[in-house]
DNA sequence: TTTTAATAATTGTACATACATTTGATGTAT
DNA sequence: ATACATCAAATGTATGTACAATTATTAAAA
């Protein structure tokens, strides 16, 4: 027997690898179709969404970098791209000027407004075809494979 | 009440999806930090698998792209560099001129050999904190929650 | 207080990806 | 046979991402 027949069919783990890939990836493509009436990315949403729960308080990068799924993404050259747009406003601390202050503006608040009108046809779209346990269930192992 | 003040805390449609993008951007992560050794990326590693399954058979661009995880990548020129590497070969088809025949290399099954003798810890590594149900569970949510 | 280390953000570069367009080859209809 | 449509791959371009190095500022140590 050639080693080189051996695994030609998935096994679990594997099957798992690709399912979570899979997934992450048709999420991803979901989304950010979704998103792009607005001409916005997941990851522009998700700094605005994280700006709006602030109040008016102001956010640093490392903080929203922090809340970003990829975290390498570079923050910087996302939040210019905001600001070019109006959607927020940075400018540099005064108690500590290493540090920049981001603020949704009023234009950012009324796009997530004009977002969520059409924001759960597209959570139905997602998740419509699981019931409330299985959703349930789901998010707990999602959390429980990554949280070793 | 201001409607700002609304969406503060997510509900369960939005904490699946940033559930899925999370844990798929974490496997990304885990499963290129794995095959960085390798000097290899996901898709060139799923590109050289699918061509072992092919004992020989060769594949052209299409249906390569059709196994791999994002769609859109640009087949073309990943492939190339494989080629470069020695992985595989890339003829004209002599049937239909359109069409390339792609062909896995003695390297390139070489190179996936290597890979096996430490894949079983990576699998252990990422499946390792949910029982065997567990699994078989999360699999079959994942599979349902995009198979509308 | 001068030097050194740590922090926060920015910049440079290489690489990856999405998307549209183009090229060349083949198939089909008139 | 010619024109048109379709197919498979390659190319161009803009955008996104990863990673390292740099700059500016502040904190800590000597």
């Amino acid at each position: 027997m050639n080693k080189n027949d051996k695994n030609d069919e998935l096994n679990l783990p594997d099957l798992t690898i690709a399912n979570i890939l899979h997934t992450g990836n048709w999420m991803n493509e979901k989304f950010s179709d979704h998103l792009k009436q607005y001409a916005l990315s997941i990851q522009q949403f998700q700094v605005l969404s994280s700006l709006r729960v602030l109040k008016g308080e102001p956010a640093n990068l490392l903080t929203l970098q922090a809340e970003m799924v990829s975290k390498n993404s570079n923050t910087t050259r996302l939040v210019e791209k905001l600001r070019l747009k109006g959607l927020i406003t940075r400018i540099q601390s005064e108690e500590n000027r290493r540090k920049v202050e981001i603020r949704i503006t009023d234009a950012g608040l009324n796009l997530l407004n004009e977002i969520e009108i059409l924001h759960s046809d597209f959570q139905n779209d997602i998740v419509g075809n699981l019931t409330y346990n299985e959703i349930l269930t789901l998010n707990k192992l999602l959390e429980k494979i990554r949280n070793k």
